[in-house]
DNA sequence: TCCAAGTCGTTTGGATCCGAACAGTAACGC
DNA sequence: GCGTTACTGTTCGGATCCAAACGACTTGGA
């Protein structure tokens, strides 16, 4: 066995260092497999469909969000796909440089800018998301449709107890 | 209700968006909640547990990693924690000079660099963990055993099977 | 009307991260 | 021996990200 180490050794390598201390450990290791499942995922969609397209992940996440919901001001985009909205308006720059989406500004309140999805950023989405969405598949082919259920709605139990604060 | 959208929105209006293709929907929400609830979980740890001990994510994961299993070489960390080998070197840097860790280079392998923490480092682990850790209970205090653990063994899954590739 | 407070997107500075290129070292076949 | 191959940690360039500061703009009460 070489020092590589799985997820249940790791665990179980916690509890003997820890033993001691009065500890959450279904909460830790809980945290630790979201963590580092979500770097694998990202990491897999990264590498094997985005990278060729020559997209980002936050890109891409923005454009699919821009896709999904037409027109949104910058703020909502940002809070949407997670970033600040520092992040947002340089990401937006390289995505407008290519012309996959167009800036445009509010004429009721000036400070606002809204990002729309251009011809050529509609017609990329609908090339890509596709194969996107089998990779997606792929990955979670071997989880049940209960699993996968009970999962996505522990997630969003996540999400939202740890926004809120 | 304002432009900023729930994840349950945000399921429907995709499906209204992309009616028309073969898609696989409920690996698409799982995997947007997957990435939104790491995300969500890694900034509330980092603002209300890490910031104030001047620690950074990936920091606190390279000396949570050698608390746990004593010394390693640079490559099981990496490995373990997630990142790359690249980057491991610079956050390695990073905490020799605070004295949190040591570097010890193999006498077998003069390629090799093993990472140990430091009494110093010791002794931050055992004051910062136990805070962490009621931290991430607090997280998954929403969920029941059952959905816990469901949710963890999934994500497991997700991981084995989107690092083989 | 006017100004103080709030909100918008942008800019800035610094940290983090990856991937590729690199030099040093080890292992193995011939 | 000795060159080829493989593998280590490091360095480098470029992209990403956040938090804080900022200017532009709107709002609402005095």
């Amino acid at each position: 066995m070489p020092d590589r180490h799985t997820l249940a050794e790791t665990e179980q390598a916690t509890r003997e260092r820890v033993q001691h201390l009065p500890l959450d450990f279904a909460a830790s290791h809980a945290l630790l497999s979201l963590y580092r499942a979500a770097n694998a995922v990202r990491g897999h969609l990264t590498n094997n469909v985005l990278r060729p397209h020559d997209l980002t992940w936050t890109g891409f996440l923005v454009l699919w969000t821009l896709w999904i919901w037409d027109s949104m001001e910058t703020r909502d985009i940002a809070e949407s796909v997670g970033i600040s909205k520092g992040t947002l308006t340089g990401v937006a720059k390289t995505l407008a440089s290519r012309e996959l989406i167009e800036r445009i500004p509010s004429t009721a309140d000036r400070r606002l800018v809204n990002l729309k999805l251009s011809p050529a950023g509609v017609e990329l989405m609908e090339e890509i998301y596709p194969e996107f969405n089998k990779t997606e598949s792929r990955i979670v082919g071997d989880l049940d449709a209960r699993e996968l259920d009970t999962m996505t709605s522990a997630l969003r139990t996540l999400v939202e107890t740890s926004e809120q604060s």
